[in-house]
DNA sequence: CGGAGTTTTGATAGACCTCAATGACTGTGG
DNA sequence: CCACAGTCATTGAGGTCTATCAAAACTCCG
């Protein structure tokens, strides 16, 4: 397969083959690591960025209480702030939601594939501001729309962009991931979770099974969420090579 | 007073007097604007970039059900996205909280002052990692916190930010948001708003009079929020020639 | 087969919303 | 200077959504 961080920047830029060449060869060195593993930490100085060649990771701050808050979900594809190293710590952690094949790139290499080729210091640009419009619209979610409307959005969102590095097959996509953490993710408890889902599979808008969704109804699903994806800002239609994205036309 | 874009971005990096004087350059020809206005709508091909030298103004974003959502508070010194040129459109709307008087800066002139100055350069990133910094606590804030820590979060975040632009005095700063506002901010309703403020004046947090707000006992108004200033990612004292910001020093 | 984590279900409580009305404040025009 | 309209703040009553607590069923894995 394609690799997915070319899939998902072509999603907005065209990239010559040496600029594609050069996202490549950073992906050459990739080592795998265990769910539950933090890629950083609160409070490390960051150092390198990282990028997620498969598997899942979240971005979560623990509070005082104990309790976490998920603040974004990072996919096949996604880039760890290709500048935080110009923070002095990070004031959050990233996780493994599941076993996951990293690539480590030293700030240097991101210094000098930004400072020699424009093209791919736009594309780091749009990835991040694209990263801010995610976390804006999580915002939104959580502030005005109800639990099931919440569940609802997630779902888009993560059947878009898993579509855009082709990571979905038919109407199903994989969710590595607990109804607690879905809390998590959403300012709900578990349980709540659990009963707007039970909903949601009653009223024929989704399956899940064994860590999987499959869409049912997406027209519906888009109708409740109060879907626009225009928010993640992608251009063209899903990595070459896949069906077209279904849920992206409407 | 010095320029508060200045003021802002010395709090986490040293800039040159030659760097210094190209940003005051950049706000020669700035202009007012009233309350109400949108210096950018949703759905518009962003061109320049905005810099608000005074005033304050919010990102937001209206839901089909008229509901809006404000997703941050742009207050004197920010800049708003200094590369949002790449994307097509927005996806949010930037309105004005108060009259204000801003410049707008061509995305021409953002490429070459990035270009030439690196420590520019690298002070635009911070700004935009600080930005989603504040996002992501935003996120934590609503997800996470009852209404009455939201609230006090929020107070001790603005107090912070403007501190270090020079606009608070003693413990009061100015505050221009009505409270349907503050509550659009906070996913909570006006009518919640009002009774938790009220709250927070009987036990003697905070007192409010005519758009203004006096912290009256800052270690429990911390305390309440489960405030924690480092997501803001300052690295020394407030603007010279400030008084050091007690609250800061937690 | 046992055990830990996860999902599911029920009952109860509480936070926050909705609707509605009153009162305070601000700016405007006579 | 006062009257007036419009916006904003305040207060009350009742309803709903979601949390909390607790226990049972299920799944996965060693």
């Amino acid at each position: 397969m394609q690799n997915p961080l070319i899939s998902k920047l072509l999603s907005c830029i065209d990239l010559g083959a040496d600029d594609r060449a050069a996202l490549e060869e950073l992906c050459t060195s990739s080592m795998w690591r265990d769910a539950g593993e933090d890629l950083i930490s609160e409070g490390d100085q960051p150092s390198d960025v990282f990028l997620l060649l498969s598997g899942w990771a979240c971005r979560y701050k623990y509070l005082r209480d104990g309790g976490r808050q998920i603040m974004a979900y990072l996919l096949p594809g996604d880039l760890c702030d290709t500048h935080v190293f110009i923070l002095k710590t990070m004031d959050h952690s990233i996780g493994l939601l599941s076993n996951a094949e990293v690539v480590r790139i030293p700030k240097e290499a991101i210094l000098t594939l930004t400072d020699e080729r424009p093209d791919i210091a736009k594309a780091f640009w749009w990835s991040t501001l694209v990263d801010e419009g995610v976390l804006r619209e999580w915002l939104v979610n959580i502030g005005k729309r109800d639990a099931y409307a919440r569940l609802a959005h997630l779902f888009c969102e993560l059947w878009v962009r898993l579509c855009h590095v082709g990571l979905t097959r038919d109407d199903q996509f994989t969710l590595p991931v607990t109804q607690e953490q879905l809390g998590d993710s959403l300012g709900l408890t578990s349980v709540h979770v659990n009963r707007v889902l039970g909903r949601m599979r009653n009223e024929g808008l989704v399956a899940t099974r064994a860590r999987s969704v499959t869409i049912l109804n997406g027209d519906r699903l888009h109708e409740v969420a109060g879907f626009n994806p225009n928010y993640l800002h992608l251009l063209r239609n899903p990595a070459s090579g896949q069906r077209a994205c279904e849920l992206d036309n409407l």
